[in-house]
DNA sequence: TTCACCTGCAAGAGAAAGCTAGCAGGTGCC
DNA sequence: GGCACCTGCTAGCTTTCTCTTGCAGGTGAA
């Protein structure tokens, strides 16, 4: 389940992926999904800084989020790593560099 | 030439390579070594700039520096591309994060 | 109703990263 | 000397990231 990535997406994923609190985010999750409030608790860090960290890893798309009702009606967001495997070498970031986005006078249309 | 990392160590140098700028720098050195004016022009950024790129290449230990005199003994700094292999998957991030440093008390000598 | 649990959002402060401008040193060649 | 090239450093600004605090909504159970 190898994806070839732009260097912007590489980018972005790597941003994410560096970062300690996110990193035991996608350790505790690949263990098993969980929810958001027992998520917060099992890492030991706030419920809205969870919230930021898993926004951001939704957004590289390194996890995925779930909605559903738990057996007594409560709504839970449940989170779910997606399965991904990047190779970093001097070779691969070459090529990803290739793609990378001129940060200024991106759109020229 | 894989190389076990700490959680930290991976941090670091996941951190590093999310950077445009440092991804051209890989790329740059690798189809072939250099020194910074030169790499400074071709890339087309400051030479500041890039030393202070650098700089954070070398503490991660992506690349090395070579201190060389040219032919006229001008004093040139060469540098390298260290091969590197990384293979990133939710379960290697989970075994990373298991060495992370806790960012508060760390020393509890 | 009150409590305990679930969710979401955003303002504001503090810390870190990114970049420029400008200074310093050196060499060799004309 | 003056110019062209090589290196190194850093003060200071701007932007981004990180995190807390505090508010909002919802449900079910006692």
């Amino acid at each position: 389940m190898e994806t070839s990535h732009s260097g912007d997406e590489l980018a972005r994923m790597l941003a994410t992926l560096a970062n300690p609190h996110r990193m035991r985010v996608i350790a505790a999750l690949a263990s098993g999904r969980n929810y958001v409030s027992a998520l917060a608790r099992e890492l030991g860090i706030s419920r809205p800084l969870l919230q930021l960290h898993l926004a951001r890893l939704e957004a590289a798309g390194l996890v995925t989020a779930t909605f559903e009702l738990s057996a007594d009606g409560k709504a839970m967001k449940f989170y779910d790593t997606v399965p991904f495997t990047v190779t970093l070498t001097p070779q691969s970031i070459a090529l990803a560099a290739r793609t990378l986005t001129l940060e200024d006078g991106e759109k020229t249309s």
